[in-house]
DNA sequence: GACTATTTATAAGC
DNA sequence: CGCTTATAAATAGTC
């Protein structure tokens, strides 16, 4: 759609295929995600790609992802579909049986557990945790509460210290600065100058700022051989 | 994209929502077909649409569609070899999941963030927090760790006075057969019993289980749905 | 990736 | 819904 026009048929030539991919791809979500939000719809897209990456590829993270995409589905599938029963022909697999065989998947539980291990953890759900799982929380939550602890003295320390040095600067040149009037009131004698004042003068940022860490590392490997993508249900508003 | 820009924010107007519905949908599906043949890969789209359709909701016709569309789905992730199985062969045509595309979304986002802030609730990954970060995170570690020990007090209270109840039972079943006992000897004279000995019969698993509540409840709103469209898995061409 | 010339998609209006 | 049109977006080719 752009330069000349092209017919909608296989790319042959692959590593234009490859570059229409990523530009198509990443449209078409976009596209999803606005239809999705100006409409109040549920939107589910899966692209699967193929790249014939040779060798290694250990495809990591494509089963929790497409687990979360189907656990996803069915879940909006769920909302609208309450009576799909009537329709349903009892020799067909129930959506719950299909799910089955990927829902079977160990990693996949990870994703949807972590959400409940973080309220947990935040002290919220916990009702019905036994005793035991009680005490392993109270575990976990004091070695991270240490571990913080820790880190937040380190900090202080380290602030309390920057502050120190700069005291000591400002103090140093203060006494410079006063050594210095002392000699330009001895010439000028009469000259009244009111104590202390404006001498500290400190137009930049006052002490407080303590150079606030720099959080923008936002490292993320972008794996942007991109195989398959995927988008899940809603909501995305 | 045309005559005005809009914002992408949900058209409160619903039949102009409606209609852009309609329209964008199309092009969506036009678009995921594009993509599809173009760069020959598979693309599984399905849109919901809720159309308050008023009173009956007929199980829709579409049930068999939804169920289509996973089956396909479902076909597709075996084709690439990723779920079924949960541990992957490396040598098995692998399906790379583009990270990013999931990131980029607000759910992708949100999973990304919940595992970092697990992390940093255990205490990992607090490196670069800032002081007021830090302290923040703090709170919420006390917070936690506070209901968590509420909770576990609670147990445990509850699990004494299970105990004690248990104890006060079997004592009174104690007394009840020792007069039984008392009674049989007084009868026959010179049958020496030794004191307290295997009254105590405590045959089921001990103290330590808590029922571990059911937590079924899995109410679901019934809003009857229609009008859902969606596009299976491949081949477009 | 970034940059255009074009092609598409589409918001409003009928 | 479908048609029309002015305009916003997407994107094919190129660097």
């Amino acid at each position: 759609m752009a330069r000349e026009k092209i017919k909608i048929r296989k790319i042959e030539n692959t590593a234009a295929r490859q570059v229409t991919f990523s530009k198509r791809r990443r449209g078409l979500f976009k596209k999803a995600q606005e239809l999705a939000i100006l409409c109040d719809v549920d939107v589910g897209l899966i692209v699967f790609s193929s790249t014939e990456s040779s060798t290694t590829s250990p495809a990591p993270a494509s089963a929790d992802a497409i687990l979360f995409f189907f656990q996803s589905m069915k879940e909006i599938v769920e909302k609208y579909n309450i009576c799909p029963n009537n329709v349903r022909k009892p020799e067909q697999p129930s959506l719950e049986l299909q799910l089955e065989s990927v829902k079977h998947d160990s990693l996949g539980k990870e994703i949807a557990e972590t959400g409940q291990q973080l309220k947990q953890l935040k002290g919220e759900d916990i009702q019905d945790l036994t005793l035991k799982e009680l005490v392993q929380l109270e575990k976990t939550l004091e070695k991270g509460l240490c571990r913080v602890l820790e880190k937040k003295g380190q900090k202080i320390m380290e602030e309390i210290s920057g502050l120190q040095q700069k005291g000591a600067k400002l103090m140093e040149e203060n006494a410079l600065l006063k050594q210095q009037v002392m000699e330009m009131t001895k010439g000028k004698e009469q000259l009244a100058l009111p104590k202390s004042v404006s001498i500290f003068h400190d137009d930049r940022q006052s002490s407080g700022s303590i150079t606030s860490a720099s959080n923008s590392g936002d490292t993320q490997d972008c794996d942007d051989s991109s195989d398959t993508s995927l988008k899940l249900g809603l909501p995305f508003n």
